[in-house]
DNA sequence: TAAACTGTATCAAAAGAGGTTACAAAAAGG
DNA sequence: CCTTTTTGTAACCTCTTTTGATACAGTTTA
């Protein structure tokens, strides 16, 4: 498949974002900064929107800010707000529940990606976006 | 996509190995257990193999065995004998270069890559094939 | 009322994963 | 040395997911 891009657009369309300040963007300009249809733009920014990180306004002189501050942004609230599958999937068939390895498996599996999970949100949780302004700011 | 489950079939697949010991295990039975074709496992088994995770034979009375003992066997090793993508994808057209976020944005995102990358690889060394067969055991 | 947006539905295109068939090569056993 | 069994792999198909694109309704401003 097309590999999941979206937390990297998230990123790169909220930086814009901050970067704008008080100023509503329209999708049509992030999505020539990002190299993609204006749609793809309004579909993630509608995410974004349900996560509270984001507002917009329809109608003539539309657009989107950000909904707080840079520094109160976190990463993490980032990954959550997209609809990103787990980091490992599960067996697509469910295994032979006639083996007891098979049976088991499944709980096992889903455990540990619950922990993986877990320890990526916290890493993901150490940056704000203001952080990320000032890592590409100083490049 | 069909979600790549490849990581979640291995653990399935080594941990048949480790509870056959010495004997070798044929593909045909391995895929019975999975619940799967013969040859997406042996597809399977010859990355694990490259990762030098197991050992297989060829011909009549072949099959697959561990190389290690379970204990030696680390679930991080597991998930880099595998050809799994990144935790999230970078854009999937390169962003506009004339816009300095754009130009930026790329080596800011493989650098948090690495590093969650990291954070996880850190948290799946913690495992070892005998805990997970442990678990199961319990169950 | 016209113009400029967002929000969404719908469809087409591209890519990846998994399943299947087929067959060469290797080993074992008569 | 021939038959059987099994791995290793190539080739192909299908299904699913993501992305891109078009279209259009609804909203806001002027």
């Amino acid at each position: 498949m097309a590999a999941n891009s979206q937390f990297a657009i998230a990123i790169h369309v909220l930086t814009i974002l901050a970067k704008s300040g008080d100023e509503r963007v329209k999708s049509d300009y992030i999505a020539g900064s990002v190299n993609t249809n204006p749609v793809v733009i309004r579909r993630l920014l509608s995410n974004l929107q349900d996560a509270n990180l984001v507002v917009s306004q329809v109608g003539a002189t539309g657009g989107t800010s950000l909904a707080k501050q840079p520094k109160d942004i976190h990463l993490s609230e980032v990954y959550k707000a997209l609809p990103c599958g787990e980091i490992f999937a599960l067996h697509s068939k469910e295994p032979n529940q006639d083996c007891p390895i098979g049976r088991n498996m499944a709980a096992f599996l889903c455990g540990l990606q619950k922990e993986i999970d877990k320890s990526m949100e916290e890493k993901l949780n150490q940056y704000t976006l203001r952080d990320v302004i000032e890592k590409i700011d100083e490049a």
